[in-house]
DNA sequence: ATAGGGTTAG
């Protein structure tokens, strides 16, 4: 006993000092009189060294001997609470296991062991301990909570259902924390109708459970419902904070609903709320989405500090914009102030990579994503994504083969890949595959199914699949899919089977679709029924050039001068949606853009030079240029030239005068490559000996010894 | 003494 005693003093001394060390720092000499009066018959004194805040492990290690000593097992749960703050986890959990600490009081303990591991972001942790204190003591609302959160966090909707149960049981069902809990674990796993059923049974629905159901629609990809939400949690006069307001701002970013975020953004300001790193980044995610790059940087550059995402936000927004150029240019600055590129940085600066073909670039990114990262689905999709449009099949395919784990987005890029290099074989195999590994096909799929097989005149195949979409996959075609039938059906010659189709639907076809139709008329000379297209086409008030373009050819063709004159001038009028046609090549890690007719390259003599001597050799090989198209009242000569300025041939020619034979050329159209161009690439490739790929908005087409393996065109 | 928030792929 007087041992015991002896230690009690000990204990306050070493208590006195850790306080007194944690201000004055670690100089401070120990203690050596130990004169204080013995403590252990004081209770009160005891409870006061375990309420200490910041005792050290060891020192309540030392308490723990005077309890048992002197079996004052009522003190046992306090201990136990404070070895948990204390981070001695182990220690609170064993004090917590002897049955002498089992009592109604402590649940806090258990409690404040529970909130320890969840700290410690350990959910798996939180469950075994809660199993471990059900024959001990009664759970309240704070420990039912704390372990639905973690049920939330491991995603086990098996072991919440078990929890929740017990929790109604013992009357914590309507309990606001409680059913918090349980919204954010039907919201993380998308059941947003098993979120709904519980926030309407509660009786009180204070901020936090009204900010889990806008967060939980967000989540869903429901945007709308989520804006909903809020409209409502306001109507209930519940005031929003800055977690409601993110929300919001990722609602207003995915609806393209500026003016609304703008209304948040004031609010904040008016509200005098936190603008901290996470509501910032919403903001300038929700800014730079909606292409208000303007305010998007502003923000982005007042940020007193700036992580990796706050960086990847605004990356993605250019990116996603067809602003690749400032996303690469502000994914090399996020380096150089020493941050290490997150994923959602690489992924949009992959995106950017595809949209420019910049191969050498995307590659890197790949080299660094197997060093620094790991990979999954969204890197990989992204990769295969990017050599997809920077014209490495190959790599896309060995990438494929690679993934450990493929989810549905993976497998569709991957047909997606197939289809745009013209290998509708490969893209129905792989859709074979995917039905054998039990992922279930969705409407993206089929669509690249359907668009890889109407490039490769795979036409049975193509209408067998487009009916079993409808009626074995009970997919309802959307536009896109209707575009895909009706171009496989018209690009070979089909017609009137096309505009059949198109009549025994209910709803009216779209621009779209009917360009599609349009296109096979234009190919196939069905020209009577492509004025009654194209007719139809102007009704629509159609303010896309390359529309306009296919309609005035169409009419060009059958000799509507009055109508191709008529268009010409809807076309000039188009204005600020006019986009110039333009080409990317990419010569030893370096990219050049032409446009048509561009005189501003420094090597421009030399190129047309080039062009020139091709077209002089070409000729010779029995190449005619296709001048119908052409403006009827120019110059048979003018056009011909006009036709050899194209944007893809001076690409071309610059691409020849830079690299020697044998060399792969890669060249990244945003328009549709012309028919004639198409031609005389074929002769180019021969000439030059060169394997030239031109990626364009629709497609891929691989030229090769004078031929081109996407034939269809 | 417990519940809710930001970027990223087809």
């Amino acid at each position: 006993m007087h041992a015991a005693g002896l230690q009690c003093c000990m204990v306050l001394l070493q208590l006195k000092w850790e306080r007194r060390s944690a201000i004055a720092g670690p100089d401070l000499p120990i203690p050596n009189a130990m004169r204080l009066p013995a403590i252990l018959a004081d209770p009160r004194r005891l409870r006061r060294v375990l309420s200490f805040p910041g005792a050290a492990p060891a020192t309540l290690a030392r308490v723990h001997a005077v309890l048992i000593v002197s079996a004052s097992h009522h003190l046992l749960p306090g201990l136990a609470t404070a070895y948990a703050r204390a981070s001695a986890l182990d220690a609170a959990e064993a004090t917590l296991a002897i049955p002498a600490s089992a009592s109604p009081s402590s649940i806090a303990a258990w409690n404040a062991l529970l909130s320890a591991h969840t700290r410690r972001g350990a959910p798996g942790e939180v469950l075994r301990v809660f199993r471990a204190l059900l024959p001990a003591t009664r759970p309240d609302s704070t420990t039912f909570t704390l372990a639905l959160s973690a049920c939330a966090r491991l995603e086990n909707l098996a072991a919440a259902e078990v929890i929740r149960d017990r929790a109604s049981a013992a009357g914590y069902g309507k309990d606001v924390f409680v059913c918090s809990a349980l919204l954010h674990l039907y919201s993380r796993r998308g059941a947003m109708d098993d979120a709904v059923k519980v926030f309407e049974g509660m009786p009180s629905k204070d901020r936090v459970a009204w900010s889990t159901m806008v967060s939980g629609f967000i989540n869903a990809g429901r945007p709308v419902e989520a804006l909903d939400m809020y409209r409502m949690m306001r109507e209930s006069g519940v005031e929003g904070d800055e977690v409601v307001m993110v929300g919001i701002l990722q609602a207003c970013a995915a609806i393209r609903e500026v003016h609304v975020g703008a209304s948040v953004h004031g609010y904040l300001s008016r509200h005098g709320m936190r603008m901290d790193v996470v509501t910032t980044t919403s903001l300038v995610d929700m800014y730079a989405k909606n292409g208000r790059f303007d305010v998007a940087c502003r923000l982005f550059g007042l940020m007193p500090c700036k992580n990796a995402i706050s960086w990847s936000a605004l990356i993605s927004g250019f990116a996603q914009n067809g602003r690749a150029d400032k996303a690469l240019d502000l994914f090399r600055e996020m380096q150089t102030t020493g941050l290490q590129p997150d994923a959602g940085a690489v992924v949009s600066a992959l995106l950017a990579c595809a949209d420019m073909g910049l191969l050498k670039l995307g590659k890197s990114i790949h080299g660094f994503i197997l060093r620094r990262l790991e990979m999954d689905c969204i890197r990989g999709t992204a990769l295969i994504d990017m050599y997809s449009k920077c014209g490495s099949l190959v790599s896309a395919q060995m990438l494929f083969n690679r993934v450990g784990s493929r989810d549905l987005v993976l497998w569709n890029a991957m047909i997606a890949c197939c289809g745009t290099h013209g290998r509708g074989d490969d893209a129905l195999d792989l859709f074979h595959r995917l039905n054998e590994a039990g992922v279930k096909p969705d409407h993206a799929t089929f669509a690249s199914l359907l668009s890889a097989l109407s490039h490769c005149g795979l036409v049975e195949e193509g209408k067998f699949w487009f009916d079993r979409m409808i009626n074995e996959f009970s997919i309802q075609p959307s536009e896109k899919h209707y575009v895909c039938i009706v171009d496989l059906l018209a690009r070979s010659g089909r017609v009137e089977e096309a505009n059949d189709l198109l009549t025994s639907v209910q709803t009216e076809p779209t621009i779209a679709i009917w360009v599609a139709l349009l296109s096979g008329c234009l190919n196939n000379k069905k020209l009577e029924l492509g004025e009654s297209i194209a007719e139809k086409i102007l009704q629509l008030q159609p303010d896309d050039v390359g529309v306009l373009a296919l309609v005035s050819n169409l009419y060009a063709v059958a000799k509507k001068w009055d109508m191709v004159r008529e268009v010409r001038k809807l076309m000039k009028d188009s204005g600020s949606k006019k986009v110039p046609g333009y080409s990317l090549v990419e010569v030893r890690g370096t990219r050049h853009s032409f446009l048509m007719e561009d005189q501003s390259h420094p090597q421009y003599q030399e190129i047309l030079k080039v062009v020139a001597k091709l077209d002089s050799e070409m000729r010779k090989m029995g190449y005619v240029p296709k001048t119908e198209f052409v403006y009827h009242d120019l110059d048979e000569h003018v056009k011909e030239q006009l036709l050899s300025y194209h944007s893809e041939r001076l690409a071309i020619a610059f691409a020849l005068l830079n690299t020697s034979p044998g060399t792969r050329l890669v060249i990244i159209k945003n328009l549709r490559v012309c028919g004639n161009c198409h031609e005389a690439i074929k002769y180019i490739s021969k000439i030059a000996d060169r394997e030239i790929v031109v990626r364009d908005a629709k497609r891929f087409h691989h030229f090769k010894d004078g031929a081109c393996s996407c034939g269809d065109y």
